[in-house]
DNA sequence: TTGAAAGCGATACCAT
DNA sequence: ATGGTATCGCTTTCAA
């Protein structure tokens, strides 16, 4: 929609360069492409009409008539959450290596723009990896038919690969980590839910009741560092005795522990705190949290492996294939 | 060079869903691309056949006809480095306001990836933004003509446009900061310098000049957390009498936070630290890391923007119009 | 409302 | 070593 006015200037195309350098197109693309069965001078004339003319070949019309190149369409709420970061950087890494292209599209967090995204994007890549909030009906009319591989998502659907993250032993193992240090009474800043709580709250409720604990010390925390520092003072306050929080994930993990230290709680001595995602940020607080971590790097593989399998067909990964499970690694918050 | 079997499904083409269809391949096209001269009865039936078939539009066939979309690659050394993580969701965010796709580039910090990058991105997309540490002359043997924007190159360069980063009032700003809290011992911890010290460090130096301090106790260090840490430790055994640091960058400086802490220094108290780049991840750390805050939505916002005028051949900016200055962010380390 | 034909810009195959 | 021609899959005139 940008100016096309009169002086918009019209492609450089292959015919141009020919006719410049007074050869046929083929030659042209001889010399482009480095092919063998043309002679030094002549090739070396078509490079100079080339540059002369400031001519790039289209991307269009070579991946029409050569069609390698697999381009991978990666849909994500927010880069800058450290969480997505390390998904994309592993996605990214895995299609390197397969020499396939990533085109990334940051969604705002916005239900409106990943609608929009999933519009636009299937007429540019040939798959789709990503995290969505959307409902499969509206996947499934957006993506018309290209390969998706969803991640995270908590349910399993029929329609869709989905990567699945298994934290109910690493849970437990946090809470049993908790438990053997002798805390009793442990608090858990879950999500802000929309509705329901979390998969990662049930977990809890689950472990929990399995050592006796009272799982009902819950706070909803805003998914930001504030958003926890802020939950832990309201747990806090209603539940003074509170020794050991257990997070939604390590960004509000990290928010519990900075407001800790603004409260005058050393971690671990006064309040222990394990988050859940194992982000490389956890290691640069100090203590180092202590997290139900999830290998992020094999988690982006997996997406881009099963896209892989999908796009040629070939023996395509079942639900039980796509799970990456979430284990307990201690840092020094708990 | 994956499985070319005998098995290989052919595409599907417009021209199967047509005949499927029983209608030509025009009338497939309006279906698909919800024209209106088309009968109700006969769109639903080749949608049915489209859908039937999987088919799916070929992107190249398409582009090549349409030619709009554009699409943009950004190359970065490391995706996990919040700062490159920064600049790329700025980038990515500028190119999603025009509409355009962005496809991501990590070399995983290596020069050779770098270069094939460069070589296969050439023929991926119509322009090329990026921080790179190869040379102008394979830049401009590589990239063939594309329009390119550099990110954050120390020097300015006739053959391509390059955002600069300008931190040399916000460094003077931040040595007044600290002179100002009666600071006279101010070492800096500098990148690990391949040969040359950094531009940061020239600015360090005149500011320090300029206040009359003594700017040689400069200790290289490995760009992250670690490297911070133990380049304090190894500036502090030095010069014990050093009351405040200034660093290459924020990672360098959380680091040397976090070992100043370990140390049994108090930040601000025992030891002022001063960061550069002004990342989001500063506000994580307790305290809130002082900074010599870069803009770094302004800065993708820049180079997008540019690269639209490289694109058109509209306006493009000067040296002048693509620099981002730096400013001294107080947050609590300083 | 539908279809036939003409490109879009490149590469591949087959002559020469 | 070079050129002609078909072709990749789709959209866009232009007729019917």
């Amino acid at each position: 929609m940008v100016s096309s006015s009169g002086t918009e200037p019209r492609r450089v195309t292959i015919h141009d360069v020919a006719r410049s350098a007074g050869v046929s197109r083929q030659t042209v693309s001889r010399a482009l492409n480095d092919k063998d069965e043309i002679d030094g001078s002549t090739k070396q004339r078509v490079l100079d009409a080339a540059r002369e003319l400031g001519y790039r070949p289209s991307r269009f019309a070579r991946g029409l008539v050569r069609q390698d190149t697999t381009t991978i369409g990666l849909v994500i709420p927010d880069l800058l959450n450290p969480f997505f970061t390390e998904v994309a950087a592993a996605a990214l890494e895995a299609a390197r290596t397969r020499g396939w292209h990533v085109v990334v599209y940051d969604t705002a967090d916005s239900a409106e723009e990943e609608l929009g995204t999933l519009q636009v994007i299937t007429s540019q890549v040939d798959a789709v990896v990503g995290y969505f909030r959307c409902s499969e009906d509206d996947l499934e009319r957006f993506t018309r038919g290209a390969p998706v591989v969803l991640i995270g998502r908590e349910h399993h659907t029929a329609r869709f690969s989905s990567i699945r993250i298994d934290g109910e032993e690493g849970v437990r193992a946090a809470v049993a980590h908790l438990v053997a240090r002798g805390h009793r009474r442990i608090g858990m800043l879950d999500h802000d839910g929309r509705a329901e709580p979390s998969i990662r709250r049930e977990w809890f409720t689950t472990a929990a009741a399995a050592y006796g604990i009272d799982a009902g010390l819950v706070v909803g925390a805003d998914q930001s560092a504030d958003g926890g520092g802020a939950a832990l003072r309201t747990l806090l306050a209603a539940h003074p005795d509170v020794t050991a929080v257990f997070t939604f994930n390590d960004i509000i993990a990290i928010g519990a522990l900075r407001e800790a230290r603004r409260l005058g709680r050393s971690v671990p001595q006064d309040l222990a705190v394990i988050g859940f995602d194992g982000l490389q940020l956890g290691t640069l607080v100090e203590p180092p949290l202590s997290s139900v971590a999830l290998d992020t790097r094999k988690l982006g593989a997996l997406a881009i492996d099963q896209v892989g399998r999908l796009l040629t067909g070939i023996d395509p990964l079942g639900a039980d294939g796509l799970v990456v499970r979430a284990e307990l690694r201690p840092g020094g918050s708990a």
